[in-house]
DNA sequence: AAAATGATGCTCT
DNA sequence: GAGCATCATTTTC
């Protein structure tokens, strides 16, 4: 998939863009993993997307140009890094869950802690604790080729996909919808399910 | 091996 | 004031 294929898969419906963003590349800096677990949050239909409802401070990114960072604190402590990819005056997200370290991996391991490359970006608050990303992330232009944050699409298409739900929705928030998408052959990179009530 | 827990702060009602 | 799109550590089976 070139690049402007996938600027077309953003323009279009989330759920196809999380799969899509499987197999991408996230660089930041020196530092580039492959993007292997991803979870789509759709604002029409989705009580779990924070677009759901309407648009407020926090989730402005996610109303706007398709292909932005939507990036937010979490928990108090985490932050959680999305593109966003919706059509014309709707809003939704991919949430960027886990990556395969590439380059760049000691950056990493010193900012995360962890010397384990299994640990490193197996977790959404992980991988942005890894890359450095935070606030400041938010709202930029994630498919520029001179951003620093950036991702580049996946040269050969991801020969197959597992897919679940999503991790961590409370009951009646559409925590049964498959919406959560991994690469079946690099599930080894791949965030842990949380237990279930 | 699975379940409970505490850390921690922003956003929205 | 409640509720989180989490993680590492501790506690319990």
């Amino acid at each position: 998939m070139t690049q402007a294929e996938l600027r077309e898969s953003l323009r279009n419906d989330v759920v196809q863009a999380a799969r899509d963003l499987l197999g991408a590349t996230l660089v930041y800096g020196s530092m580039q993993a492959r993007i292997v677990e991803t979870e789509a949050y759709r604002g029409e239909d989705d009580p779990a997307c924070h677009a759901y409802r309407k648009t407020t401070m926090r989730n402005m990114v996610m109303f706007g140009e398709p292909g932005h960072a939507y990036v937010y604190l979490n928990y108090g402590m985490h932050w959680m890094l999305n593109v966003s990819a919706h059509e014309p005056r709707r809003a939704a997200a991919v949430l960027v869950r886990a990556a395969e370290p590439l380059a760049g991996i000691e950056g990493m391991q010193a900012n995360r802690g962890v010397e384990r490359l299994e640990d490193l970006l197996s977790g959404p608050g992980k991988l942005c604790r890894a890359f450095g990303i935070t606030r400041d992330d938010n709202g930029s232009d994630i498919l520029a080729a001179n951003s620093p944050l950036r991702i580049s699409a996946a040269e050969e298409s991801v020969r197959e996909i597992v897919a679940g739900p999503r991790i961590g929705i409370a009951e009646g928030k559409g925590h049964d919808i498959p919406w959560r998408f991994m690469e079946a052959e690099r599930m080894k990179w791949v965030s842990k399910p949380r237990p279930r009530l």
